[in-house]
DNA sequence: GACATCGTTGCAACTGAGTTGCAAAGTTTA
DNA sequence: TAAACTTTGCAACTCAGTTGCAACGATGTC
């Protein structure tokens, strides 16, 4: 048994071929990955499936959504500690995510943990989105601009 | 002359019937309004123009938008300290913005200010997102659950 | 093994937000 | 008033994502 069939049935899900390949795919990556990229890596795979599949991995919190605002949502397996199916983000552990502005790649800083503020009174908080726009390294170099 | 003639004449950009209407709607609700819901409000304006607006309104400065992921993009007046024709969030007044999971209205806590996290070597950063997500004091009370 | 049941697949058609083409209407300048 | 330019408003389009539906495949029962 595949490490991504272990987790897809450790969170219920039945793990068919094209839920394999598509957990696979986002594990790859290594940083979240929105459904248009996923399709773009998966050409065989039609969208009508990632889409559904998406929504069943969500469904079992096997992966939960971060939003980087410049396109579409994008998805992210979770590595924290997991404990009653929740995944890290719905538990405590919220770290700083990073977005390209030049690669549009999105980054996981795992170790860098969102810092809480004092919020007015009377609103309840649930989850936070903490999202730092720029250029990664890579793109940093790339423009020759490579002060930090 | 108005306020709204004002200030889209201090951005330069003509202040035609549309641009007032559109502009004095965005300051009325004093929270961030998304193309969407200006479109709902304002009936009789067509979608198209509203389209065009908001884009001649950012790229004048006079708005910028914040992303609170749920839906769409949403767009800000910048009450800050203009200057050089900044708005404050492209200058350094970040301020953290909050998303009603119930109602959907997005709220701006102009008091708090986004704390700076230590980033990895090499990220450059430009901007920053900072959404807190939950229940409103409306919803909150609505809801029966009135714990902060 | 044959049959019924249920979830999954894959295509096509749809939806909804937002943008763009274009001609009509309005504004500005000489 | 005429010429040049901008804005308007409708319709048509684009693009991401979802849904309808029939075919397929896996599982369970007799």
């Amino acid at each position: 048994m595949s490490n991504e069939e272990h987790i897809l049935t450790e969170h219920g899900v039945k793990p068919t071929a094209n839920r394999i390949l598509i957990l696979k795919t986002i594990l790859e990556e290594e940083r979240p990955l929105s459904m248009t990229e996923i399709e773009t890596i998966l050409e065989t795979v039609d969208k009508s499936i990632i889409s559904r599949t998406l929504a069943t991995f969500r469904e079992h919190h096997l992966l939960h959504d971060i939003e980087d605002g410049s396109d579409s949502v994008r998805y992210e397996v979770c590595h924290g500690h997991h404990h009653d199916g929740l995944c890290c983000d719905e538990g405590n552990d919220l770290h700083v995510h990073f977005h390209c502005e030049a690669c549009g790649r999105t980054f996981c800083f795992e170790k860098t943990h969102i810092p809480i503020v004092n919020y007015p009174e009377g609103f309840q908080i649930h989850s936070i989105n903490y999202m730092a726009k720029g250029l990664c390294p890579e793109c940093s170099a790339k423009s020759g601009n490579n002060d930090k």
